[in-house]
DNA sequence: CCAAAAGTGTTAAAGCTACACCCATGT
DNA sequence: ACATGGGTGTAGCTTTAACACTTTTGG
């Protein structure tokens, strides 16, 4: 897409003016969760992966389209958990000033509302692809988070915070781990989302209690010290605790 | 407002274009939830407060303006609670019929996005101000609510199922109660928010436990049984308690 | 005096926290 | 053999749930 053909698009009829949507896309990679985020052409500039709705999709739609655009992945957890409508919510000077040599500074609307969505992908799974506006898609550790174009920074805080409360009413890590994982890795994710350590054994009891997991007979290989257990999420008991109303963690 | 400055409206660039916002204004009177609506001229169809948003204002700040011409009311609990877009939202084509001695039928947008919020107000304190579309606004009692224009049932509901969550970290009564209330009145408070019975006694500890009421030696008057204690927040108390992170309820 | 709702304490069960040692694996 | 992290049980404490009778007031 050219100059001219992002102006076309923000001038057309075809998308919603004034309101985007941005998608904070989790990951769960070396024990630290992961962000996906874009740098723009010809800049070391960063943002999240985001986009305009259009006039014939849901919110919801936009959002998936966006997250199979960047990852590949179709049928991912995607959570809304705010819309962002500060006024000002970021310098736009600024902006346009970094961009110009990409957009042109007067197609900037002078003020666009965002809905912020997060998504929870299998790591492994994801193949990153840039867009039109920028050549480099990838995974950044949540703790090395650069300052970021826009209110970005902001938006993936609020995301965080909404993790938090979510994973006390879903088994996040359905979503988050591969298939086959190790209690240990999972405890990891759950002390890396809550921010605190946790006990071993009260987690292990804890996790085992909701009876959602199986324990495979398989063992991780290749680790230098007592091989642990692979689990697998039971997805049957899982649904059957949820219709109950029965799931609360941590 | 008559037709023309509703099309002018609709049309300036003053607002948002297909993006507005919905408040569901919630009080408490007795011992029942009540939500405000809106009547509009010449019809027996009711919806909630809302509205389209300055471009020279926070989403914040409008449903502040909104909250504070439907009731008189500032400084008020309110909370963005979820954005509503699908596609489609609702009947257009119905909405254009019911509401076209009022609204030229061709300005409606073919689509829009709204934002819901919700308030807590002081049930005695509010004035209810019907708007220039609307001839009555008056509070409903939660559980009679008729069927709403638009997706307002809907978004009646979200906002309930988002203050079950928050009653958990809020004491939601400072808002919805008079200044001075009886443990019983707040216990009906609960017990229509959770949508179950509690026990009075479980109820009477846990609170009091919280450190945030202070008993007064008033007793309610009046009443055709034992006369029940005052209580009123202690307002120091609890933002020493939510400064901690230490608040939680029920 | 009757009806209505307020006020109050104890006990059992469940859930949570804290805590330490031996084991299996790769180098 | 050593370093690394895995796997596991118990006891005390806190929190929650269940439960019933007496009191006060107005009519």
């Amino acid at each position: 897409m050219h100059k001219n053909e992002l102006m076309e698009q923000r001038e057309s009829k075809d998308y919603l003016s004034q309101l985007t949507l941005d998608c904070v896309i989790l990951g769960f990679n070396e024990g630290e969760l992961k962000v996906l985020l874009l740098r723009w052409k010809e800049t070391q500039e960063w943002s999240l992966p985001g986009g305009p709705i259009l006039q014939s999709e849901s919110i919801d739609a936009a959002a998936y389209r966006i997250l199979k655009e960047r990852t590949g992945l179709n049928d991912i957890f995607l959570k809304q958990f705010h819309t962002f409508g500060e006024q000002p919510r970021y310098n736009l000077a600024e902006i346009q000033e970094k961009l110009k040599h990409l957009i042109d500074p007067e197609i900037w609307y002078k003020r666009a509302v965002t809905i912020g969505y997060y998504a929870l992908v299998d790591y492994a799974k994801v193949s990153p692809q840039p867009d039109e506006l920028t050549v480099e898609c990838k995974w950044w550790d949540i703790k090395e988070i650069p300052q970021l174009l826009f209110d970005h920074n902001h938006i993936i805080q609020l995301a965080l915070q909404a993790l938090q409360i979510e994973i006390n009413l879903q088994p996040i890590g359905y979503n988050l781990l591969p298939e086959k994982f190790t209690m240990p890795e999972l405890q990891r994710l759950y002390e890396t989302i809550l921010d605190r350590k946790l006990d071993p054994r009260n987690f292990y009891k804890k996790i085992i209690s909701l009876g959602i997991l199986t324990r495979l007979k398989e063992r991780r290989k290749g680790v230098s010290h007592k091989a642990p257990y692979l689990y697998k999420f039971d997805k049957a008991a899982y649904e059957a605790k949820l219709k109950e109303g029965g799931l609360s963690f941590l």
